[in-house]
DNA sequence: ATTACTAGAACACGAGTAA
DNA sequence: TTTACTCGTGTTCTAGTAA
């Protein structure tokens, strides 16, 4: 999809970042330069992008940004932030048991000969899980993914891992969101050459901070 | 034009942001999806809109994004900002002694009538000048616009001034922009229904603060 | 009033390739 | 190697209107 985050911008602007307003395309057409037929065709296009939620009727459209539409933005945002005010975004985490998967991958060697020569670092067989708040997310992906690709042995297929480039105490780390977890979207898990519950005496619920 | 933000922020990645870089149209259509021919395109076309200056050569083209370019991406910045931390943005800003322009402005008739229409206030007949620095100009321009049109009289034709609704001392206002002005691009110029100077003892150099 | 379909025009894209 | 032109194709636009 051709990125339209600038006409999610616009209806952001009329109110609908966090409840349902009635627009009409006539005043999405004004705000944004675009004519009624195409803001009512871009409408149905982040509706089935899963970026609004859409309730046409007979004297307009109710629309809300969704959660997804709404994270697009933030990206943007910290993508901007980072650039302009330059310096590092910063997430607060908080350490968690995990449940054991970011292991099971690391040790795959099809993953593990990608993770040397793309990430330039030899991982540690064991993540690190994290607990954050949800802006965290699109901070994190508002800077350049790096793509692990997935492969097939003999028993199943295993997907692509992105990976973000970040520093946790100091220390070269990627987080890293295998394309099919079963991770809560609040936990990340990330990588490194350390074991961090080891070297830094990381524990439970322990507050750490991750610089992109 | 197509509002190309999204490749001017690749290129402000890339580091063209506050100094020339020497890239390829291949780097650039890597990073930002495009094929090699259409990054070449968009380029040729933000150097012909001031965005960007552009100094092709055979290994390469250096590449600088211009005040202009850097101005459209703090725009948008802005406009997230606002947007998602659901605060106001505010300028700090020095008053300052102004050519009087504004007030000759301010007393023709078809113009003070659009203030009345548009604006909802009856300003004034004076305008307060403010210094501000850079980035002010960028917040500005990332809330709406509105537009009070220009018009002949018998003698000389007059611009559109644009207008930025904020407020001053609490004191509903707007930041004023005529179209052909002679100010230098650091001073605005504030109208509101009061004096600002008789009203609140505003004197030269005294810090004021205007929220958008 | 609306939304949104159809149709044709305008525009943007990338493959091939010249310079 | 570059940049960037031409040109054929596909996408995206808006005017006219149906519903």
């Amino acid at each position: 999809m051709k990125s339209n985050i600038d006409l999610l911008l616009v209806i952001a602007k009329l109110g609908a970042i966090d409840q349902k307003v009635s627009l009409t395309t006539t005043d999405i057409s004004k705000k944004s330069g675009f004519s009624q037929q195409t803001a009512s065709r871009k409408l149905i296009s982040l509706a089935k992008h899963g970026l609004i939620e859409r309730y046409p009727n007979n004297r307009g459209v109710e629309v809300e940004l969704t959660h997804k539409g709404k994270g697009h933005l933030k990206q943007k945002y910290f993508q901007l932030k980072k650039l302009l005010e330059k310096k590092k975004l910063v997430i607060k985490a908080v350490v968690s048991t995990g449940l054991g998967e970011g292991k099971y991958y690391i040790r795959k060697k099809d993953y593990y000969k990608q993770f040397i020569e793309k990430l330039k670092i030899k991982p540690f067989a064991g993540t690190l899980n994290l607990e954050v708040d949800n802006d965290s997310i699109a901070k994190i992906k508002s800077v350049p993914k790096i793509i692990v690709n997935g492969f097939k042995d003999q028993n199943r297929s295993f997907g692509n891992i992105d990976c973000y480039r970040c520093t946790l105490k100091n220390t070269l780390s990627y987080i890293i969101f295998p394309e099919r977890s079963s991770h809560p979207s609040d936990i990340i898990e990330v990588i490194s050459e350390v074991n961090f519950r080891q070297k830094f005496g990381f524990k439970d619920n322990q507050v750490a901070e991750i610089y992109l």
